[in-house]
DNA sequence: GAATCAATAT
DNA sequence: AATATTGATT
């Protein structure tokens, strides 16, 4: 129950906890600094804020009884608290940092104490990469929240972070393929031209990697170089 | 009861 | 807009 934020094992590195609570504005370089850089995370596009996820904390009884372990799962176990990319400039604030809004007041734990507000999960770009080749891995029917996040293996993450981020992801895939790449269905295309070309998307099948090997970064905005 | 999914709320 | 929460369904 204690260890709020950061309680993760043996890091090579000590990424230390930058101080998710108290420090504002520092704790941008602090990590970038570090540098602490999971390997399937190298040559990560320029974009998104840094910000770790600070989940309260899943205890290691839970991802134990998820099936959490060492047995199968992706590269390296990862922790989201640090799940970070390059900060596009510096700090752009992101939530957690401070005068959020506190107005609990008894059923504080440590982690209000530390500073561990309710933090809202961010979809950094590594961490959705991690995503989407769990769910592609999986393919269409195994990729279910439980799956996935037994996939993805990452510390602090949730099945219903998953879940969320999931739907929002099959929208997405459903906006692309209606805009042309479905190949046989340029049927329902209302009025409206679809000149936004969505940013590619490879279907559940996974597609042939091609160099710098991005699979894509996020809904909207970010993107890879 | 747990998990998924769609809808809805912040 | 992105993530969380809820509700109906399996």
């Amino acid at each position: 129950m204690l260890s709020p934020r950061i309680i993760r094992p043996q890091p090579r590195h000590g990424t230390a906890s930058a101080g998710s609570s108290s420090s504002r504005r520092h704790m941008v370089d602090a990590a970038s600094a570090r540098g602490g850089v999971p390997e399937w995370e190298v040559g990560l596009p320029s974009a998104a804020e840094l910000t770790p996820v600070s989940q309260p904390l899943i205890p290691p009884a839970l991802a134990a009884a998820f099936g959490l372990g060492p047995a199968d799962a992706f590269p390296p176990p990862v922790d989201a608290r640090f799940l970070h990319d390059s900060p596009t400039s510096h700090l752009s604030s992101s939530r957690f940092d401070d005068d959020d809004d506190d107005e609990e007041g008894e059923g504080e734990t440590e982690d209000a104490a530390t500073g561990g507000k309710k933090a809202r999960m961010v979809w950094t770009p590594s961490l959705h990469h991690r995503f989407v080749e769990a769910v592609e891995r999986l393919g269409e029917k195994g990729a279910v929240p439980k799956a996935i996040v037994r996939l993805m293996n990452v510390d602090g993450l949730t099945r219903e972070n998953v879940a969320s981020h999931l739907q929002k992801y099959r929208l997405y895939l459903k906006r692309s393929r209606a805009h042309g790449a479905g190949a046989t269905a340029t049927a329902t295309q209302p009025p409206q031209m679809p000149p936004p070309s969505p940013p590619y998307f490879p279907r559940f099948a996974a597609q042939p990697p091609r160099d710098g090997y991005c699979p894509f970064v996020s809904y909207e905005k970010l993107r890879c170089d």
